[in-house]
Order: C-alpha cells, then sequence, then structure tokens
DNA sequence: TGTACATCAGTGAACGCGCGTTCACTGATGTAC
DNA sequence: TGTACATCAGTGAACGCGCGTTCACTGATGTAC
C-alpha cells in the first residue's frame, strides 16, 4: 500500500495546477483548453480523459488556487508574527502587501477573479463561494475574541477591495499608496495593538 | 446651427449604451461585436463605420456606464438627502443598498469589472482608472472636511470590495448580510452624524 | 525468464461554431442646377 | 418643381482563426502463464 500517486493522477495534479495560475493571471475566460493542456507538457485531446468538462477544471482550479494561497498566506503571516507582529497585523500588512499587489498569479483567487464570479456556471460559483467563506475564516481567526461578529466579513471586503483597484490603479504610486492607506485603516481600527493610530486619526 | 445628433450620431449612441449594459451584465470577455449590434438593432458590418476597434467600444462603454451609474447615483442620493441623511449615508446606504446588489446591468461599473480591468488593452485600463478616480471624488464630496485625506479611497475599496463579494456569495440573505456589515462600518467609522453607533461598538 | 495479451494514458486530426474584422455593394438622403 | 449626381449610413457575405469537444488510434506499462 505505497499509495503513490500512479502517472494518471500526476497528469490531472499538474493540469490542475497549471490552471490555477492561468485562472488568476488571464481570467476565467483568458485561457483555453488547448493552453493549459500545453502549459503542462500535454497535448488537448487527453483533456476529457481528466476533466467532465473546462466548467470542471476551472472549479477545481480555484479550489487548488484557493488552498495553494491560503498556504502561502500562512507562510508569511508566521514569518511575521515570529518577528513580534499581531495575527491581525501580520494578516493584514501580507494581504496587502506590495509583493501580493504584483504578483496575481499566485496570489488570492478571490481578488484576482471576484467581478468574474457571478457569471460563472454553478459549479465554480460554488467553489468560489467557499473561498470567500475561508478569507473570512482566516480573518475571524486573526480577530481579537472581542471584535464584533460582523468584522470578519467587513475586512475581507476591505482586503479584496483595496488590492483589485490597487492594481487596477496600475500597481505604481497609486495603487501603492490606496494599499497603505487601507492597511493604516483596518489595522486602526482593530487591532488592539495598535491603538494610537486610531487616536491620531480622530484627532484634528 | 440646430445641432441636433443627426442619424449616425443616434446609432452610435445607441450601440455605446447597449454595450455599457453588456459589459457590466456579461463581463468585457461576455459579448461580441455582432451581438451588441444585434441588440441595438443594426448588423454588426456596420461596426467599424463607428468604432477603430472592439477594444476602442469598450473603453467608450465604460466611460458611458460610469457617467450612467454616477448620475443615477447622484439623483439616489439627493432623495435619501431629502429625507434627512447626512450625504455620507445617503451615498453609503445607496451603493450599499439591495437594489444596487441585484442591478449589474446598470449599477457601478468598477464593481461589476473590477478584477478584469488588469487584464485589459491600455485604452480600456486608462478609462477604467478614471472611473475609479470618480468614485473616490464622489466619496471625498461627501466626507466631513475633517476626514484623514486618505480616507475616500478606503472607502472607496470597501464599497466595490463588500458589493463584488455581496453578488459573489449570490446575493440572498448571506450577500446582503455582507452589504448591510458593510454599511454599519463605514457610518460608524466616517459619519459623524452617528457617533452612537461607534460608541456600541467599541463596548464589551 | 520469456512470450502473449489486456489495459490505459496520451496523441493528433477532425467536428461545428462563433469570433473580430474587411469589403463590395445597396438604398436613402441631400445638394446643384 | 424637377432631374442628375454625390454622399453616406447601413447591409450581408466572406476572411482567417481559435475555441470546446470527440474519437480512432498509438505505444508504453503491467499481468498471466
Amino acid at each position: 500500500m505505497d499509495h503513490h500517486p500512479g502517472r494518471k493522477q500526476l497528469s490531472h495534479d499538474r493540469i490542475v495546477e497549471t490552471a490555477a495560475r492561468a485562472i488568476r493571471r488571464a481570467g476565467f475566460h483568458g485561457v483555453g483548453v488547448a493552453d493549459i493542456m500545453k502549459e503542462a507538457g500535454l497535448t488537448h485531446g487527453g483533456f476529457y480523459a481528466h476533466f467532465a468538462s473546462r466548467n470542471a477544471l476551472l472549479a477545481e482550479a480555484l479550489e487548488r488556487a484557493g488552498r495553494e494561497s491560503t498556504k502561502r498566506m500562512a507562510t508569511v503571516c508566521a514569518q511575521r508574527q515570529a518577528k513580534g507582529a499581531s495575527a491581525l497585523r501580520a494578516l493584514v500588512d501580507g494581504y496587502l502587501s506590495e509583493q501580493h499587489l504584483a504578483s496575481v498569479e499566485s496570489g488570492c483567487p478571490v481578488a484576482a477573479l471576484a467581478s468574474e464570479i457571478p457569471r460563472q456556471s454553478a459549479e465554480v460559483r460554488a467553489a468560489a463561494a467557499q473561498r470567500i467563506r475561508g478569507l473570512m475564516a482566516r480573518v475571524q481567526a486573526a480577530l481579537p475574541s472581542d471584535a464584533a461578529p460582523d468584522s470578519a466579513a467587513v475586512i475581507a471586503s476591505q482586503l479584496v477591495g483595496a488590492l483589485q483597484l490597487g492594481r487596477a490603479l496600475g500597481g505604481e504610486a497609486e495603487g501603492k499608496a490606496l494599499l497603505a492607506a487601507a492597511r493604516r485603516n483596518i489595522l486602526a481600527q482593530y487591532d488592539p495593538a495598535a491603538p494610537h493610530a486610531r487616536a491620531a486619526r480622530r484627532a484634528s
């Protein structure tokens, strides 16, 4: 019972991983079956031995992108916390970092695809809803326990909105300034470790 | 010098208006030249007498969608302010209303298209950046004058993020609850007319 | 250890279709005299 | 007022191309004896 993957499973994983990057880079409409298979080192004919349809791949790729991005974010958060940041600051500074701004392909799929979600098939929408709930749960876990119950949803919206607008503005100075403003705002409001910032903002 | 539009101008306007609805409903990739021309009551052959390319139409349609949506929002805000709401409350409650949640086609194009913007042509991206700055300016105008200078950008991000996630979650109970939470949060933080809400949230 | 056969992942040509774009043409409108 | 001609908005067929999907086939792997 060695249970190593097997040739087909390896190909399957490779296709999904390729697609997980592709949808974030180019959008759900932006890459075709043939492109993905080619990028995964295969020919397009074999596609339907792995997936029932293009949509089935998209759903699977979205889920995979979410898991990957969560994992990557967890690593970054752990590093920041090891340097003394609070859980919330680690999450917010990580999510709204210039590095995340610049790397759509490996970043949060919710931010990369949000406005396209309502136009997708039911299976893709379902996968997307799970990813959104996952993001909210991560925020929830980083919040102090006395935070208002709907804070996680609000902060998640802010994270996604700011990252998207930052990217839409070009990722240059204008976008970076937006990220910085959003970081300050969220931390000033929710991070008990940074109460001075809130006081500063209320003054004048 | 009567200066009434002329036949061609009328057709042009009709095409752009059709496209302005179409891109919000179906995304930049979601509708083709032929679809739009048909919906505008014309045949697709005449398209290139009106626009240099598909992208040129998209840019023009985005701009038009922005103007339309701004106008509509201004009307709604005026109504709400006439009933005694502050400028900020009118804007936030209008933008994050269930009506806006349900009507992508006539709503804010930034929320409808945000994640697709970075993947568009330079001319479309430029038009999009203008729309985003316009949204921020509207928020700025509704803010009390003592608000922190980057508040407008932060609030705009929150508005866009919450509306998008609300729609992605399906526009049902889950989405509506998200909108309500975002409304409460923004107003509690920035609306001087609602200080009690802020106090309530800080308690416990 | 060697041979015969079944299984199975992947190949590549082909399908029908819709896309963005071009272009020769039509038919209505407006101007010249 | 009427005729001849130029202008111009819109038509519809056609272009090359890439899409998602299907399928008969190949060649390697694994099992039976």
